[in-house]
DNA sequence: TCCGAATGTTTAGAATTATCAACAGATTTA
DNA sequence: TAAATCTGTTGATAATTCTAAACATTCGGA
């Protein structure tokens, strides 16, 4: 381990519960309802004035609710952000006239990764159909896809979709003369 | 969910926490001394009597050492039998003249599988080579074991050993005219 | 058997945490 | 603008937790 890690924002208990308790839009007053404490306490405890007991943290945490053991195991770094701009998706390259935009940055312990495809028309993901561990599904935006899924075959307008286990193999093309824009997501990110 | 949920002997923080000190095989005052808390705060947290603070329990914990989100996470009821007689092996089939008997009874949500097998002479587990994910590693105990692993073979004698990727072929036999008795390990459990 | 050491438990008091109510700043509404 | 919320913070007090030391029990060894 090196001495110097890439510091974790909420070491510290306060720091935590006030990032989770954000994030589920919560206020100080209105988690202390919810989970049968005062707003002052939460207060002091997100200020690390004071450090909770086992009890009072198990309540509060009632209230969003969470577990201990999810309090204290889950990154919420890794979720600081929440919203992404055009300028926050990733290329990934798949051929010419093929576009895969994937929301953020990297897919390190992630669960799901969430495309913004586009195919131009004539596009094939080819005929040595495609096979990977997880699931996937999709919306079409605009255009057509032609889906073939294992043995079956459909070609997709726009507000239709599709669902697979990624383990059936597949193929993905754009027989139309227009372009193609799907939104997708893998479970778990497939590169 | 069901109700009447599978109870884990551990759910209160008090029994949690002196099921780990005793895996650990530390006493209140050892545990104590080693955290910089006071034997009596140990034994009224175990009691259940109070409630931890969170800096207290912390302390506790590095005492050990173990991390808050370790404490919470993991489970301990697994871990609750901690030696194993003759006969609290399981015997799994795998031909008449291979014998592989299994520490414990079930390998769910473990991450290693350890076992005491026997090759009778001339047993072999076949020319079609095993196969599958994860690392395993075993150690001869008596008589000898031919291990053919991918394009390597070799005949182990007693104190010898092997270790490899799962993922690479492999095959045991049994050339020599006495049993061959080894013990072996397979990380994640492979049956 | 008796002694000594080791273990977990208990009690009174010091230290810390939680409550209740009031306070100050920001935002919304009339 | 002023009133009315809504937000998070703070102080005095009540409640709880932690410490220090004594107590009770068990286990071995002389």
């Amino acid at each position: 381990m090196s001495a110097a890690e890439h510091t974790p924002p909420a070491d510290d208990i306060g720091t935590r519960l006030r990032m989770v308790r954000q994030i589920y839009g919560l206020t100080q007053r209105e988690l202390a309802r919810r989970a049968g404490v005062t707003n002052g306490a939460i207060s002091l405890i997100e200020q690390n004035r004071v450090s909770p007991s086992i009890s009072s943290l198990k309540k509060i945490l009632h209230g969003i609710p969470l577990s201990l053991a999810e309090f204290f195991t889950t990154n919420f770094a890794a979720a600081d952000q929440l919203f992404f701009g055009v300028g926050d998706f990733t290329e990934i390259a798949f051929g010419a006239d093929i576009s895969m935009r994937m929301v953020g940055q990297s897919m390190k312990n992630r669960a799901l990764q969430m495309l913004h495809e586009t195919y131009q028309p004539g596009a094939d993901t080819g005929l040595d159909m495609l096979r990977h561990t997880g699931e996937e599904a999709g919306i079409i935006i605009s255009g057509c896809l032609t889906v073939t899924i294992g043995a079956q075959e459909r070609t997709l307008q726009p507000g239709q979709a599709y669902y697979f286990r990624s383990d059936i193999p597949h193929r993905f093309r754009n027989q139309g003369d227009e372009p193609c824009v799907l939104i997708s997501a893998n479970s778990p990110p497939s590169f």
